[in-house]
DNA sequence: CGCATATCCTGACCGC
DNA sequence: TGCGGTCAGGATATGC
């Protein structure tokens, strides 16, 4: 399942493998797949094609790429969302049509075509217009990908919070707006206009090292605990990120999710049963949000007045 | 409006 | 071998 690390991989590889170059055609094979193009998918191929794509960005799950038109413009981007099967993949004309073939991109080179790949639907691809950000920029300093297409976004995208890596994200407005909800942590982790990147996965890993537990409620939880888990948050993914970085083909844009590589440095997250590495009493999988929380019963005991 | 839940989808897996 | 049930979960529509 991509979350931020495995999207960040997947961003890398159209950097390497697909900017600059200019898409002479594009097709799309599923109607689902284009179904949040509101204007329909005739008007998605019209206009990602014969247009270079400029760039490749990230924030949160979201990838998009702005495409520059003749001019050298780009008031568009190509906006992926991979869902939870979604792949992009950087193919030679010659390679097989997959079997989940939904999106296919073909470039003036007659190089490799982009391929959008899902098998379940979930994904999509979007052209989306670039709108500034409502927080008016990168802040600067930092590698985060979305710097160099500074303070524009897809408007689609607007509602997303800034991610855990993105140097312009504010750590104390998270700690203020986190308190201000009366839920549980987990389900504020999950929520992408809180803080982005986060899925089911590394919310259950940063949540065990910072030794906390899922239904903490939010409103309580004091701000030194709520820097803790950004911090937890920030270390999980960056080891992942090292970790996907290193396996992945020069001509393919990978995207296995955890189950790839980094599943053998999960503490928590599928461990039921297993010892916690931190004081061995076996780790607990709970039924939570229609999905599984995996914790550690004794580093992060359920709280007395747990949210649910 | 804030918060919780139902829903979309397909393939793997399990018990019988 | 097949069959029904369960599970996986990101984002959003819907409901309370």
């Amino acid at each position: 399942m991509p979350e931020l690390p495995e999207v960040e991989v997947v961003r890398r590889g159209l950097a390497d493998h697909v900017v600059g170059r200019r898409v002479a055609s594009a097709e799309f094979l599923h109607p689902r797949v284009t179904r949040r193009h509101v204007e329909g998918p005739a008007d998605a191929v019209a206009r990602s094609s014969a247009v270079t794509v400029a760039d490749a960005v990230r924030r949160g799950k979201y990838l998009w790429m702005p495409l520059a038109d003749a001019s050298g413009t780009a008031t568009d981007a190509l906006l992926v969302h991979l869902g939870m099967s979604g792949q992009l993949l950087v193919e030679g004309a010659d390679a097989p049509d997959e079997k989940h073939l939904r999106a296919r991109w073909r470039f003036a080179d007659d190089g490799p075509q982009l391929r959008f790949v899902d098998q379940r639907t979930f994904g999509g691809v979007a052209v989306a217009p670039l709108v500034p950000t409502a927080d008016g920029g990168p802040g600067g300093r930092g590698e985060h990908p979305e710097a160099s297409w500074g303070a524009w976004l897809p408007a689609s995208v607007a509602h997303i919070a800034r991610d855990p890596l993105d140097p312009a994200f504010d750590d104390a407005g998270f700690a203020r707006r986190l308190r201000l909800r009366t839920t549980g942590l987990k389900r504020a982790l999950l929520d992408q206009t809180l803080v982005s990147g986060v899925g089911n996965i590394y919310a259950d890993e940063a949540l065990w090292r910072a030794r906390l537990h899922y239904a903490r409620p939010t409103r309580t939880l004091p701000v030194a605990a709520a820097l803790q888990v950004l911090s937890a948050l920030r270390d999980v993914m960056a080891e992942a990120l090292a970790a996907g970085g290193t396996s992945f083909d020069s001509l393919y844009v990978d995207v296995n999710g955890a189950s790839g590589y980094f599943d053998r440095s999960l503490a928590a997250y599928g461990q039921e049963g297993r010892p916690c590495p931190r004081c061995g009493t076996p780790i607990r999988r709970d039924a939570f949000m229609n999905r599984s929380s995996f914790s550690c019963p004794r580093c992060q005991p359920r709280p007395r007045n747990a949210h649910l």
